[in-house]
DNA sequence: GGCCTTGTTGCGCAAGTGTATAAATAGCCT
DNA sequence: AGGCTATTTATACACTTGCGCAACAAGGCC
C-alpha cells in the first residue's frame, strides 16, 4: 500500500526548466556537433541529440524548421569557429611579419586547433560538400578568406625582405603555404601521437619559410 | 480480359542470373562506394546499394554477414586503389630520382587522383576515423607506407646530389612533401576549377624542390 | 531431359527515424 | 496569488532501416 505522503507518483512528467532562446540554441547546436563527431552524421539522430543536450526530440522543432536546418547551422558555427581561431593569431600581435607568419603556423600546429573532435567533424561534413553544393559554397568562402589572409601576410614579409613579386608567384606561395599546413594539419589530428610535441609546428614553419626563401635563423641553421 | 499468349503473368518474379561470387562481392562494394559518395553513410542503405547493384536487397546478406563487414571491405578496397595508383609513378620509370619525385606529384595532382567522388569518400570514411580505430589504423598504415615511398625518393634526390641529410632531416622533409601533396590534392578536388589545368602540380613540384633546395631548372626560373 | 545445389528473390518484423500535434507546466506579468 | 503564454513534454504516425527466413529458379551435373 503506497505512503500516502509519498511525493512521486508513478506517471511524473519530467520536470524541466525554461532557457533563452539563444541558450537552447546553443546548447542544441553544439549537442550536435558532439553526437556528430561522436556518431557521424547517420548516428545524430534527433532523439541522440536531444539526449545529449538534457531535453526531449520534440523540442528541436521548435527551434529549428527540421534536422537539415539544425546541421546547417551547426555547420556555420564550426566553420566560424576555425577560421575566427585561424586568423587570430595573425592580427593580434604587433611583431614583424616573419614572427606574426611563424605565430600563424604555430597557431594552426597546435591544440585547440589540432584536435580529433574537429577533424571528425570537418571531415565528416566536407565529406557530404560534393552532393551539397551549400556545404561546397561554405568551405570555399571560408578557404578563400583563409589564404588570402595568408597571401596577405606573405606580402608583408616578402616586401620586409626587399622583394617583389608578382601577383602570380603571390599566389602560389599562398597556395602552397595554405596546402603544407592543412596537410600537416589532418597529419597531426588523425596521428598526432607520431610527433614530438611542437614537432610539426617546427617542420611547418621550416617548410614555410623555406618556401619563401628566406634565411634561416642562426640557431636553426643546418650545419 | 487479358491476353491468353500474355507471356507477362501479373506478379512475375523478378529475374535474375547467378554472378560468379566474385564478381558479385566486387559488383556489391562498387556500389556501395557509389552509394556513399552520392548519399553519404546515412543515404547508403542496403536497399540502396542493392539497387546500384542491380540485385535485391536480401542477397547482400549472402556474401556479407552485415552492414557493418561490407563497409569495411569497401573502404579497404578503397584505401588499397588510392595508395596503389599513388605509389604507381614512383616505381614505373627509370628516370632520374628528380624525375621520378616530379612525375610522383603530377601523377597526384592530377585525374584520376584529383577527383570529388574519391574526396568524398576518403572524408567519408575519415570522419569516422576518431570513434572507430579500425578506419584510424587503416588510415595510419596507408599514410606512413606513402611517407616511407616518399622518403625513400627524397633520399635518392639527395644522394644524387651529394647531399648527406641525416635521419631527422630525412623525416622532415618526407612529412613536409607529404603534407603539400596532400593540401593540394584536397583544395583540387574541392576547388578544382579555382586553378588552371596542371597548376597545382606546378605548385607542388616547385614546392617539393624548394623544400629539398633543388637548384631551379632553367626554364622555371624566376627572372 | 530431369534433379539438386545454392544464388536469389520477396516478404515480414521489430526497432528507429523525422515530423506533427495535443497536453502540461514553468515562469513572467499584474 | 493567480492567470497567460510560450516553452517543453509526451504521444502518435507514416516511413525507412537492417536483418531473418521461406519460397523459388538458374544453371551445372548426371
Amino acid at each position: 500500500m503506497p505512503d500516502a505522503t509519498d511525493p512521486a507518483p508513478m506517471n511524473a512528467r519530467r520536470k524541466f526548466r525554461r532557457e533563452g532562446e539563444e541558450r537552447r540554441r546553443q546548447d542544441l547546436i553544439e549537442a550536435t556537433l558532439d553526437s556528430v563527431a561522436e556518431y557521424g552524421l547517420q548516428g545524430a539522430s534527433l532523439r541522440t541529440i536531444a539526449l545529449r543536450a538534457g531535453v526531449t526530440a520534440g523540442l528541436i522543432r521548435h527551434y529549428f524548421p527540421g534536422k537539415e536546418e539544425l546541421l546547417q547551422e551547426a555547420y556555420a558555427t564550426l566553420v566560424g569557429r576555425m577560421t575566427e581561431h585561424a586568423k587570430a593569431a595573425l592580427v593580434a600581435e604587433d611583431a614583424s611579419p616573419r614572427q606574426r607568419l611563424a605565430a600563424f603556423v604555430t597557431a594552426n600546429l597546435n591544440a585547440p586547433i589540432i584536435d580529433t573532435r574537429v577533424f571528425s567533424l570537418w571531415a565528416t561534413f566536407l565529406g557530404r560538400a560534393g552532393a551539397d553544393p551549400a556545404l561546397a559554397r561554405a568551405h570555399r568562402e571560408g578557404y578563400l578568406g583563409f589564404r588570402n589572409e595568408v597571401e596577405a601576410v606573405v606580402a608583408e614579409v616578402l616586401a620586409a625582405e626587399q622583394r617583389k613579386p608578382d601577383a602570380s608567384q603571390l599566389r602560389h606561395h599562398a597556395i602552397a603555404i595554405n596546402a603544407v599546413i592543412d596537410g600537416l594539419w589532418i597529419e597531426g589530428c588523425l596521428a598526432g601521437e607520431m610527433f614530438l610535441p611542437g614537432e610539426l609546428a617546427a617542420i611547418g614553419i621550416k617548410a614555410v619559410e623555406t618556401e619563401l626563401g628566406l634565411a634561416p635563423l642562426e640557431q636553426f641553421q643546418e650545419k
